[in-house]
DNA sequence: AAATAATTGCAACAATGTTGCAATTATTTA
DNA sequence: TAAATAATTGCAACATTGTTGCAATTATTT
């Protein structure tokens, strides 16, 4: 079986996992998911499928991705919103998405850094914490 | 000297220090980010102003304000951008933003936590930290 | 108070995101 | 495995958000 077959059928059992069709779409998409090392962007789906797909089938799929927790959101102070793959601790009702987002101020690339805790943030009296963001930008290993 | 006419003439020097031109939108908008105890985003000034200003006013003086550091973007996960005012250590050219931000689920309302600090991270070989942005949610103190 | 410089609002456009519905495709059932 | 059922897709149409050029207005300077 070839390398590129064995990603299909990973593919295909991950969305029968999430209790999913197995269409073309979602297989194309979760394909740049795991090929891209970084979080991708609406617009990147155009640009990397040459447009095989209508913008909102690409709207919808993100969606549902983002429903059954296979991929999650990225936080930014610009207007396009970002996503990254959720590692295998995630699941529909649980997010464990502790770890620090990467922005490289040089190429433009966001990446997870899983190996990167978030650290413990002591908030005043009165608040209490359910999900925290971490965001740092600089420059990254390939563009320093 | 009422409130009111305290307010607007201490706007005014924060415009006149920023060089900028004092005008009736600038000086309103700051007014608003003043007395709003959290952050805005693009919708809050038609809503809060009654729509007085044309959109394309609010985009600019929203720029302008974050070109000379009198505000500071808060990364969110949907498609609005929101913006807080900056303290006093903020420069045209140095922004001095190390405060943790929080969004409340239950409000919606976002507020910057001046007294709690962003922590060190400690980052992979190889990356640059320039910034790091921390966005809390949970519920906050006046919703809990 | 006039000259100059900066800002505003309009029109027109571009990009991004959403909804309903009919056609297509995937899954289930027999 | 073919028909029935269920789900997904693509289109059209629209809503929202953000951008640019330019003429009219307003603020600042001389």
């Amino acid at each position: 079986m070839s390398a590129k077959q064995q990603l299909t059928e990973r593919i295909g059992q991950l969305l029968r996992d999430s209790k999913l069709s197995v269409t073309e779409t979602r297989t194309k998409i979760l394909e740049l998911f795991m090929k891209s090392n970084g979080a991708l962007e609406h617009a990147d789906f155009d640009k990397l499928t040459g447009k095989s797909f209508d913008r909102v089938t690409v709207y919808r799929t993100l969606q549902t991705f983002l429903d059954k927790g296979i991929i999650h959101k990225i936080p930014t102070t610009d207007t396009s919103i970002r996503y990254a793959l959720c590692k295998s601790e995630c699941s529909e009702h649980h997010h464990h998405d502790h770890h620090v987002h990467f922005k490289c101020e040089e190429c433009g690339n966001t990446v997870c850094l899983e190996e990167t805790d978030v650290p413990a943030i002591h908030l005043p009296k009165g608040y209490a914490a359910h999900n925290i963001e971490v965001v740092v930008s600089g420059v990254c290993k390939s563009c320093k």
